[in-house]
DNA sequence: GTCTATAGGCTGATAGAC
DNA sequence: GTCTATCAGCCTATAGAC
């Protein structure tokens, strides 16, 4: 996540700039998408000249790719961290949604970024970074597979599981900011729940979908 | 859905128009999103002229407002009437389930389009239309208390049990387009599931994880 | 590394002929 | 109802001074 950085620095040393951008864009683009997001924006958001955008990132389009790249990267070892872990599988799923929930508290724009890339059918997306979606895919797969062998779980579709789990994740997440417009504006009083009550209620809810209860 | 039409069919008669600039509109808001998707572009899918946005619809707000209503107004009614269907709370839910796999087999492009508008927290959405979207949490709330009244599920949090199914639901639909893309350039192969075979699967995991068993 | 100034393209809207 | 022509505004990118 830092060999993308320009040719050395040499002059007066104001480290700030690029990551201020990087921090702004990254909000921006999750609120607003790629192209709903302008440079000039950023620029504001970030306290930095828009002119900074193509010196440290190559342009627009370059930033949005830095993003998602630097999102994944910090993500991915985590994930396999979990998912290699010397643990029976209903602790690693129980520990795997944790995770994607820490996560998203840690940068709440993770999910609302990643999944405008998913419905513009990954329009902004380069080849390579392909991989880096299997490869979440590939954690739960891999957890439940376990599950299914050791007898914890039945026999389910790996992948159903995940879109099921993962979707909802996101769309718990990604949905938080127009819940509480819902909430505030509403007649209707739909409470916002606090992040480890849905994390409970999920991690209940799919294991004893999956076959096994969990008190 | 028909109070919003330009004065009155007076002059040669070329209806298709105003419906072929609201399907390609559906098409491109959903692939693209509001800021992506082009007035020029949307004249063109459509086969008409851009100046013919602004006749049939006061401006590119206007026909993404008139959309988003539409597609809410045609969603409401069938889905109340899942609600309000004299059966056991089980069974609405799993039809609950399928109407909304339904819902997306006949317009693809819903979840997504509306997905869009949740993740901008509503930027595009009139207080007016707030309503519709509660109304679907309603729906699904109405169901599990009713299950919750009859002991044929736990007592659970009718918010997150909401969020749980109506978010995987969406995320498979919305996500359907890029896991096209993924499967067509993978080197790991992921199948692309057909519907019922979701459906079957979120239905029996959902069930299961409300206290009770399908079969 | 940072900024100003500016270029050049594209966007959405509309006046007015048919 | 439809189309052409046109406009003002905004967008991203960059050359060049500091």
């Amino acid at each position: 996540m830092t060999e993308n950085r320009p040719p050395a620095p040499t002059g007066p040393r104001e480290a700030g700039t690029r990551e201020a951008l990087f921090d702004a864009a990254l909000d921006l683009f999750a609120a607003k998408g790629f192209d709903g997001a302008t440079v000039d924006e950023i620029a504001r958001a970030a306290g930095a000249n828009k002119a900074m955008i193509s010196y440290h990132f190559g342009g627009k389009d370059r930033l949005h790719e830095a993003i998602l790249q630097e999102l994944f990267e910090a993500v991915s070892a985590r994930m396999a961290e979990v998912r290699d872990a010397d643990l029976p599988a209903e602790e690693k799923l129980a520990r795997y949604i944790r995770l994607f929930a820490d996560l998203n508290q840690e940068k709440p724009q993770f999910s609302t970024f990643v999944l405008r890339e998913i419905l513009s059918g990954g329009a902004h997306l380069d080849d390579r970074l392909l991989p880096r979606f299997l490869f979440i895919f590939e954690c739960i797969r891999g957890i439940v597979l376990q599950g299914v062998r050791e007898g914890a779980f039945r026999p389910v579709n790996p992948l159903l599981t995940h879109l099921g789990v993962v979707g909802a994740m996101v769309f718990f997440f990604a949905s938080t900011p127009f819940r509480k417009r819902l909430a505030d504006s509403g007649t209707i009083p739909v409470a916002i729940p606090p992040v480890d009550e849905f994390v409970a209620h999920l991690t209940q809810a799919t294991l004893r979908g999956l076959g096994k209860e969990t008190r």
